[in-house]
DNA sequence: TTGAAAGCGCTAACAG
DNA sequence: CTGTTAGCGCTTTCAA
């Protein structure tokens, strides 16, 4: 490995002027030592030591990045956005940590970010308790959260970055009411998140404001942080027989993201339904993948660039700023109309069983 | 911070006994003196600095990770997979790397990889050439890939890890054969790529096996290069115009991989057919998703899960033993089906177009 | 069985 | 404008 030493040696200079070229101190020197030095630097090929530098430093060039896991879409879109800007922006690389939802390996992580120096961490999480988190900020850690929210009345400690879940709600069903459905379903897996409390008060709020017109019920799945991401489709496969069978049965279904929504909507085909003439769906996220299911999927499409991005400069903001004060930052959903909603069938018979 | 200084305090060691803890050394010392230290690193919540630690050995805890883009999901489930056993089995990190297919931001990350005392990396990538790969190993990186093959005829630098891609080709075809299509196509992005030709090799193979009795073609999309991994499915879609007008029609397509299948079934159903009534369809990597398309896509499954874990042991096998001997590893793929394939239709008119 | 001490490669005073 | 030097926290001889 070639070093700093090699560099000042070849330039005729001392390591302090190698360094300063390094960190971009081109005042401290004349012009000409300056392009002495960086002849030499390429001449070897030379790359400075992280692990020095940062000793020294403290510093690291790094973020950590904690997701459920990168197989689902979703995530691994938030991944691959986040990584793409952190490094065409600011050079910073990304230490990946599939958590699973499994406190023990967000914690563990956390261990292991400060160990290695990592000074900012992104936090995808859906885990309601914040405390690992705290210790966390406490050993020094700055932490951008996404899709969870301050408690209400408390102060805010760190960075949140979501999307407008009540605001997301609140167009699903809006759009299923305006093309009138009547009797609405939210379907998610079992266990109340912050982002879910939040896309149900949405969606019940556009019901309520129909002041009897419309009637709405949440219905619950498997636990994620027992079955996993991975299951989400499947467990949306699994509760089109629930929802099939409700009385009254739904005839337009929100479901808190789109792989469940996918997961639904062949499970209610099997149950020798249409979509959308026997049943309406409305998906979020707006993965890329939904415009290709069948039907197209309607969906409410979350800024994931935008936040993406904002969670990188906050995240980098901190590295170099530690007492910035915290924020909560929120972006506004859209809705995306493909064909996946239409208006309900009025007739008695509203499926052909068995027909498929 | 506490640092090893704190803990030999506390226990009134010097540094090197406590080093010796930290690496395993028990037998350096007696057995109560070894007590001590650990209660003094628990109490103290003390880990070991890993830059100060890398800087002095050289080696370090963190696995390189390449991939076009983890927001196609079979990426994000390799991704997945690769550091969920990477931390349970070694208790190593992953720092990841979206390329983007892009051999500017491959080599950018070799040289940053390098430069953080990474030692080995995962490289999945379609580039054919090899020379930053090669110059990555000359300046000390280990470098496992994945779905690339060794030139024929050369000598093996690195280690190979991949699915048999001519079983896969032919487990596709043979399928669609043995349902008694004739008229066969390979749909794929612009450009052939190691994995992609090796596909077309079993793909006619199993056709020319019927010898005349089967035709196959090849249809090109856009490059992957050019228009990203997030397109595959709209590639796909456009695909199905082309596909659908060519005379004579193919009645059964294999695609290189399922994110393609999706959007190429979107595309072959805004043209007015029916699958599998009037054309069948066989993906690639059997994504998790692809249980849940409509209809259920059969593919061939690439056993992803063992794939990983194989990438990964040779990955850390080589930072422990760095000479050791390199290996090309093949996995044998399996056939999944599900219900996108049937015989084909024997009347002249196989669609209604416009029906939709 | 334990401790002292020499660096790993770099940055950042400080001195010249 | 340029050079000298003291560590950052750890591992690893080597000596005791």
């Amino acid at each position: 490995m070639t070093t700093i030493q090699d560099v000042a040696r070849l330039a005729h200079v001392s390591v302090s002027s190698v360094s300063n070229v390094l960190n971009g101190k081109a005042d401290r020197m004349r012009p000409e030592t300056y392009t002495r030095i960086e002849e030499a630097i390429r001449k070897l090929g030379y790359r400075p030591n992280q692990a020095a530098r940062q000793l020294k430093t403290g510093r690291s060039p790094i973020l950590g990045l904690l997701v459920p896991t990168t197989a689902n879409p979703f995530f691994g879109q938030l991944a691959m956005s986040m990584e793409t800007y952190a490094q065409q922006q600011y050079g910073h690389r990304v230490l990946l940590c599939n958590t699973h939802r499994d406190k023990q390996l967000e914690a563990a992580m956390f261990d292991d970010l400060i160990a290695f120096g990592v000074r900012a961490v992104i936090v995808v999480s859906s885990l309601s308790d914040e405390q690992h988190i705290e210790a966390a900020m406490a050993r020094g850690l700055a932490v951008i959260s996404f899709d969870l929210g301050p408690d209400p009345g408390s102060v805010i400690r760190h960075d949140y970055v979501l999307p407008d879940n009540v605001a997301a709600g609140t167009l699903a069903a809006r759009h299923l009411i305006e093309y009138g459905h009547s009797h609405l379903a939210f379907a998610m897996p079992k266990g109340l998140t912050y982002s879910r409390r939040q896309k149900i008060e949405g969606f019940m709020a556009a019901i309520d404001q129909e002041s009897g017109k419309a009637s709405g019920r949440v219905v619950e799945g498997k636990s994620l942080t027992r079955y996993g991401d991975t299951e989400l489709a499947s467990m949306g496969y699994d509760m089109a027989a629930t929802i099939v069978n409700m009385d009254p049965r739904p005839t337009g279904v929100v479901t808190v993201n789109d792989m469940m929504a996918v997961g639904l909507m062949a499970g209610i085909r099997d149950q020798g339904l249409l979509i959308p003439d026997d049943m309406s769906i409305v998906g979020m996220d707006d993965l890329t993948l939904s415009a290709f299911t069948w039907p197209p999927l309607t969906s409410i499409c979350m800024p994931m660039q935008a936040m993406s991005c904002t969670m990188v400069d906050r995240a980098v903001a901190r590295i170099a700023q530690p007492d910035l004060e915290a924020e909560e930052i929120c972006f506004e959903p859209t809705l995306t109309i493909r064909k996946s909603v239409a208006a309900p069938s009025t007739g008695r018979h509203q499926s052909r069983p068995g027909s498929r």
